[in-house]
DNA sequence: TGACAGACGATAATAGTTATCTTCTAATAG
DNA sequence: CTATTAGAAGATAACTATTATCGTCTGTCA
């Protein structure tokens, strides 16, 4: 019955955005959810293996986009491709597209933050935050 | 004068860090200062070019990573060379080692963040924000 | 004015990702 | 229960980003 409701839920899924309901897609579903933590297309990809030893990195891929852009998985801050400098040494923050990935200067006079350090083992040392607003600019959000 | 007090900075720049200062690492230096918003390597490289046509990119790069570790100028969020999937599908937080670039989870109410959404653009459609907080974790803080 | 550590340039190698093309299969109309 | 077909999967080539290697060169300092 987990098997089962797990089963529905997929099937659900792919109804709703219109995809086939594939073994392929369906285990990687299952083992994107019960993965834990930030693991890259790689570490998922390993994971698939063991249940689909032929399955393809391509198929991987092409299905977390899939999931990510249906909102099923996240990523953890946007990825740019390549690294990108910050030439403004002034503390601010950043309003990021999510589909052009365009970057954006916010001051940091915007926004008012508390921390409660407590948190945060007093081991870490702290050395900045930076706060990333998330959204569709003017152009994409007519895409 | 203005390249005087210029080659004044980055001269001492160099010694600070003990680098030596050579016209490449001088003229990367300028072009990024003079730089605007959140360039990648090879558009830095492509403008480092138009002054000296013989550069390598490999020096581009190492010297960028100089840069970055001396804190003259930023990365914008931590580039974790690939796709990173977020599982946890509850609102939350980063805590992020400049490091070793763990990711660890924080819990949303920990922090308390008033946004004035009046500095962004009202075409700009806000999906969600994340906080990231920067520094060294306690393995990477001994070096 | 050397000696030499460190910097540079060229380029090979590797990692991450996407594109292409062929084959296969889930969905579904008959 | 077939036959049809759009979309999915697999193999693999291509591409982009980044790093490593290595021979040569040069800034630094005695
Ligand atoms: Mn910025
Ligand atoms: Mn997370
Ligand atoms: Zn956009
Ligand atoms: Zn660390």
């Amino acid at each position: 019955m987990e098997s089962k409701s797990s089963s529905a839920a997929f099937r659900a899924f792919c109804s709703q955005h219109g995809l086939a309901a594939t073994h392929q897609r369906q285990i990687l579903f299952e083992v994107v959810q019960e993965m834990e933590g930030h693991p890259s297309p790689e570490e998922i990809y390993a994971r698939v293996r063991r249940r689909i030893p032929s399955i393809s990195l391509a198929t991987v891929y092409k299905n977390l986009h899939l999931f990510v852009e249906s909102g099923i998985v996240g990523e953890v801050s946007l990825h740019h491709g390549s690294l990108r400098i910050e030439t403004n040494r002034t503390a601010h923050h950043h309003l990021v597209c999510r589909g052009c990935k365009s970057i954006t200067d916010l001051d940091e006079k915007s926004f008012r933050l508390e921390m409660e350090h407590d948190h945060i083992s007093a081991a870490f040392q702290v050395e900045r935050y930076s706060i990333e607003v998330v959204g569709l600019c003017p152009a994409c959000k007519k895409e």
